[in-house]
DNA sequence: CTTGCCACAGACCAATCGGTTTGTTATTGT
DNA sequence: ACAATAACAAACCGATTGGTCTGTGGCAAG
């Protein structure tokens, strides 16, 4: 990796975690400069504006991220129970730290879904793909599934239920409250099954 | 009411909505004072800061307001029903430019419970609060209920989802997601009968 | 008549923000 | 050897922010 691409991708790390701390609007750029150690000028020959910063912050790191613990969860034979590991598995890893963050994409749909119109729209796609995927996962085992459910119902029911969860959790500042939502959101897709 | 007074509530009521459209951080004062007609002093002289002003509106509008909907609901004979109907007709009733801004109180939670104490603090209570009302009315008619229900565990989960289908609505920039949300909640709160 | 307080008005302030511009250094192709 | 470009450094800028300070009109008490 050539030093210009790593500098640039040190920006895109730093940048996330600011983002994922303090929200966009927040995040200050002169933060970073100091946390990556450059100057202003570096910032901005690499991106040419925070807007900008922030589209690649979210395609580049927080939709990979998202992706990447989602889909392995869905992928499994049984994706009821592989939903239900993630969440639990989740809910018991998580440490204080984090939890007081929530998921970045909720964060960022709280913020700036209607703010600025690029954010909403690669949120909105996001969200859309998860679904799918919840769909698709569902679909494959609904033989197993009790009749009459509409799946893209119960999909994004799962999403906002553990959206949900996350936000309570920032003001408890300790996950209790998160893991009666995962328990009781793990009850209801158990009970999806015939 | 003094004109003093008058003054003080028409800021209030002016701050309420600007924190509610735009969140507490990006509420500019000067913003109120516009809308308000009036200067700088007379805000400084109602409210010592900023910060002051939003724990006033959140404790004079967005409490009373919060529970406002939701006690009717609860309070209901049949609380399964009653919260039912609540979040059917405020899914009707919802227009989109409502809609958008989602739950006041969820919002200030997502913004600010990380950022002041004073704000989490009391964000905290008014959840609490609220769970305890959710529990309450389904601790009045357990006989009609399943066994083995934890009753705070489901009334978290219900305002989990609840919160997670106002963050839908955001990105979709439309209430659909927020009516399949709801149905499907309100499928799990029937369920919960015998 | 005047003194004093309430309820403001509005100029002023330092700090911070995102963004621009100019300058500099090292490397690379010719 | 030289020109050009990539990859920055850093001073600078206007705008906006929350907050302070001084001034002032009106009304009520003495």
């Amino acid at each position: 990796m050539s030093d210009a691409e790593q500098t640039r991708q040190k920006i895109l790390a730093v940048a996330a975690e600011e983002i994922h701390q303090h929200g966009f609007q927040s995040t200050s750029l002169s933060t970073i400069l100091n946390r990556c150690g450059i100057s202003k000028g570096a910032l901005y020959y690499h991106f040419t504006n925070k807007l900008e910063l922030g589209y690649a912050v979210f395609e580049e790191n927080f939709v990979p991220m998202f992706l990447g613990t989602w889909q392995p969860a869905l992928s499994q034979e049984d994706p009821i129970e592989g939903l239900c590991d993630f969440f639990m598995s989740m809910s018991d890893s998580m440490v204080c730290s984090e939890a007081v963050c929530g998921c970045p994409l909720n964060n960022l749909c709280e913020e700036m879904a209607n703010v600025d119109e690029g954010f909403r729209l690669r949120i909105l796609s996001m969200q859309t793909k998860l679904n799918e995927l919840i769909v698709e996962a569902l679909e494959r085992v609904k033989g197993e599934l009790r009749e009459g459910l509409i799946f893209s119902q119960v999909a994004y029911f799962i999403v906002a239920t553990f959206h949900g969860g996350t936000s309570l959790t920032k003001s408890s500042r300790n996950k209790e409250l998160f893991q009666k939502v995962v328990l009781e959101l793990c009850s209801y897709i158990r009970a999806l099954k015939k």
